[in-house]
DNA sequence: GGCTGTGAACTCATTCACAGCT
DNA sequence: AGCTGTGAATGAGTTCACAGCC
């Protein structure tokens, strides 16, 4: 019953739609009511073929001819990617990153709201961060019950990172964005997204080295 | 003469070679001085094929029948991702993110360093930031030349960002870690890699969804 | 005439499967 | 026999180019 079902949408489509939120945002802030495939793909930065086909796995919302109305496919976007909802987000780790994220501006995104920050350090835990005040990870599962927890943000080194996947599965969190530098073994059924600084400090140093 | 050369390992695969590096790393930790594709592709997370296609490109470093020498091997990498020499990164951006990444433990990565922080904020320039003081962004110049800067990470919001990308590549810094949520235009010759916080958010917004 | 929606062509990346060396 | 290195097969993702509708 609770099984993973296949994605309907290719993940690289995906991450492009939330590009053409943010762009259409833009263009609504500018006052336009209309907008074409070009337009929109220019701001987006992206090709207008992609961003045309991207679009039609939505089904149809714009116009031969004319093009689209902007707010109406924001609003159809929004409700694709499961925008129209709130998104509960744990933090695990309260060192300088996990800090950070949770006052981040990109997490003030409409939409998702950092419930809770928990560390492992006792001197750590009760320390104020924002509006929020550090807790005991040991309380893990009482946390995620009593703030209906979406999304667990994992803010803290490798190995301690794969523990806590198992642990937040177990628990019926499935969503996970990962800043470990170590890729994790998933367990079914979870959702894991990861963001790798020391892999992309590595890259550009090679891409540097290139030209 | 300073053109942009062609880059001769596929994205993906240098990626991937510094997965491979972090596990040799974790082998040689544990004594081991011999390894095969199918024990390294397991510590890095990926499939041994893959694993053998990529170092097919450095030329053949294995033994038929045997395998990898796991110090020779990681010299190997070490050296195609040009790891073999100090990286002198600035960051952009004293707020949240730019502090805590200036101290977060995945940037003293061997061979990275931050050199310096800059911000246009009056009330942030002068304070300490770790080892660093906060110094005034329209120094931009002087710094980079000063600290001979080769790498900047940008923690700023999405318009500065594009501004900065522009000043960065006249002053000669061609590679740029960005965190602005806006995918930005690129100078010729430069090498931006993007971190995208609030996207990976949605996609796991949509991910749940999905499951 | 203009712009969308989409099949077909193409490019890029991964996996398979096996020849070749030790 | 065992494990690498790699051509061939497959799959995923992007771009092209145009038919179809306004």
């Amino acid at each position: 019953m609770a099984e993973a079902e296949a994605k309907v949408l290719p993940e690289a489509t995906v991450a492009r739609l939330t590009h053409y939120l943010r762009a259409l945002n833009a263009l609504e802030a500018q006052g336009l009511e209309r907008t074409s495939s070009g337009v929109l793909a220019k701001e987006a930065g992206v090709n207008p073929a992609i961003l045309r086909k991207d679009l039609s796995w939505l089904g149809s919302y714009g116009t031969r001819g004319v093009g689209y109305v902007v707010r109406e496919l924001a609003e159809h976007i929004n409700n694709t990617l499961g925008l129209n909802r709130d998104w509960r987000v744990l933090i695990l780790g309260a060192g300088n990153l996990g800090r950070a994220l949770s006052g981040y501006a990109g997490f003030a995104i409409r939409g998702f709201k950092v419930q809770a920050i928990l560390d492992v350090d006792p001197a750590m835990i009760g320390s104020r961060v924002g509006q929020l005040q550090v807790e005991d990870s040991r309380d893990l599962a009482s946390v995620v019950e009593r703030e209906e927890i979406n999304i667990a943000v994992l803010a803290v080194p490798g190995q301690a990172a794969q523990d806590l996947i198992y642990e937040l599965s177990d628990l019926g969190v499935n969503s996970v964005l990962s800043f470990a530098p170590k890729p994790l073994v998933v367990p079914r059924g979870m959702n894991v997204r990861r963001v790798d600084l020391s892999t992309e400090l590595q890259i550009l140093a090679y891409l540097a080295v290139q030209s």
